[in-house]
DNA sequence: TTAATATATGTAATGGATTACATCAGCTAG
DNA sequence: CTAGCTGATGTAATCCATTACATATATTAA
């Protein structure tokens, strides 16, 4: 493997200023600069970053933990943090924690043997101080979740708004009875959305029954399971806001199963529009979080921290919007 | 940061030692070893991996080009690859191309610069001379496609015997009149599952049929255009073969737009078997691949590569299953 | 003309762990 | 008693690019 001394002696000049060719390259005169870029064609040189790493003791590596990665919500932030990682010169470190917060801790201590220059998380179970502590030492970034009263960079939406947003959806539509299918209750997004919901409905007169309100995990089965636990209880809604869109499509086929239709007999709404909502039948009112966008804007905050070391932090809160389809009759109402 | 020379002078050793306690601690006499591991207790070292991996000239990580990773398919690859990876100690370069080529290009490029060690491609649209010219320099390993007669390790499934093994599925149900979708054509695993279509319509006496084979690229919206276009044409197929799920959906939502059922109209055969197909209304019949299980097995064949630069290259082809639900409707002819 | 400044390039220390080789003590065999 | 070996540890070169500092030359100001 050619290396940068091999560089500098066809090119007759030091190490040096083959190296500065390559970070400053208008400090030299032309004359060498041109010297030194006909040897580096000739050999085919490419820097090793390994020890440029070293050297600089950094890696301009971003370590992102995922919950879930097959869960096409956290694939699409995958793919905007990763747009500006590359636009960027970041490469993406993946760590996919299949919800184990075993596993997340231990991908955040590689952060100690510098696997990373910081990282990027699209969960947060560990507990808070722990994580506050890492953002000490590291740029890191939460995206998607949060955690009430810490001084960490966050992009989310604002997951209390748009929850109600869709309850009142449900309620305009002069639904009463609605079912609300949580996420993990140890997230503070489920907490959130929960919240949301309880919102609307005191907003609005209706009383808070906390027996409408059942928890799943994220998960199409958790959807499905609930529901039909809910239906075989017999004490029928008319309409669930599931907190995120498998759930929903989850609960679709409980209710189904049991020969009821969406929207006629329940209405639902989901969250996160994710690609399958709007094909699956019915279409899934949800609410349209921008997953990319999300995805962009917590890498920038990344490269941000990692520029400036005392930064403030920031807290972007993005805008999600309801996207009505036919999954609560919106459209039969209509008519 | 500790480093290693903090830990010798506090164990009153030579860094030699300290690094011995990682490597092989049993050279080390006991006293050594204990007043070692005191010292980097107590200053809560960690060996820095930058220096390591300048040192070793490797990095114990490996690239992993994938083709769309909010592909559920891809996913679960990534999942079983991660799965291993972690076990022994690597890491996961992510590389979303989102189907551009170039990118594919500029991150096998990164190879050169030592970001990895290697690459597990989950994609191979780029020449094959290519690709076999870095797999001379580096372990490189290809899951789900492959090219026909390069000698490069390689994990898939048998997609010629899985498409014919899908079609003869429909034609044991009487179909005869079946349409293919297929996948981009310039990637071998689409070429061969319309060969296996082909190879199935043979064996059974049917005629190959050129105006039955539409091309989709594998997402919802390809087979819900195409399968438009083909009813808008008034040509009614009684079946069609999808090369993958997303375009079976899509080509399900399509077909109903047109008042149509599936499979009373038309039955459909989908392919990888993604969480979706069996929750999609109908189910999907489709051929289920092993898909963590490719991505184990691709990266146990990485670290096989790794170790033995001169390592014949093995092929590894996984076996898969046709799943019927109801998307065909085998379940109603069996009343 | 000389001092001061700007421009271009080189020298060599540096980042932190690894490891080939050297050393030394203690032991065994002849 | 000595050559030869084993076991434990140390010394120092090495991986390769970066960069603070030094040097040399050309240019400008006074």
């Amino acid at each position: 493997m050619t290396k940068m001394s091999d560089v500098a002696k066809l090119a007759r000049v030091s190490t040096a200023t083959v190296s500065r060719f390559f970070s400053s390259p208008g400090v030299l005169s032309q004359e060498t600069r041109e010297r030194v870029e006909a040897a580096i064609g000739q050999l085919d040189y490419q820097p090793n970053v390994l020890a440029r790493n070293l050297r600089k003791l950094e890696n301009r590596t971003v370590l992102v933990i995922v919950p879930d990665i097959s869960n096409t919500f956290f694939s699409k932030i995958l793919r905007g943090i990763q747009l500006v990682a590359r636009s960027s010169g970041y490469k993406v470190l993946l760590c996919d924690t299949e919800n184990d917060v075993e596993l997340e801790k231990e991908y955040l201590n590689s952060l100690n043997q510098r696997d990373a220059d910081g990282c990027i998380l699209l969960t947060a179970r560990l507990e808070k101080k722990m994580i506050e502590e890492i953002a000490v030492r590291y740029p890191l970034v939460l995206a998607c979740e949060y955690y009430p009263g810490a001084d960490i960079s966050t992009v989310s939406i604002d997951n209390i708004g748009s929850a109600s947003k869709a309850t009142e959806h449900l309620i305009s539509l002069g639904h009463k009875k609605i079912v609300h299918l949580t996420g993990p209750m140890n997230i503070i997004l489920s907490l959130d959305r929960l919240a949301g919901y309880q919102q609307a409905l005191l907003a609005n007169g209706l009383a808070f029954d906390a027996s409408l309100v059942y928890h799943g995990d994220f998960t199409y089965q958790s959807g499905y399971y609930q529901m039909k636990k809910i239906i075989s209880q017999g004490n029928l809604p008319t309409a669930v806001f599931a907190a995120n869109d498998e759930m929903a499509i989850g609960a679709i086929k409980a209710i189904r199963e049991y020969g009821l239709q969406v929207p006629g007999d329940i209405a639902i709404v989901g969250f996160d529009n994710i690609e399958i909502a709007s094909i699956f039948e019915p279409a899934l009112t949800t609410i349209a979080q921008p997953m990319t966008e999300i995805g962009e804007y917590a890498m920038n905050l990344f490269l941000a921290l990692t520029k400036d070391e005392k930064m403030k932090k920031r807290r972007y809160v993005l805008s999600d919007c309801l996207v009505i389809r036919s999954s609560c009759g919106y459209f039969n109402e209509m008519k």
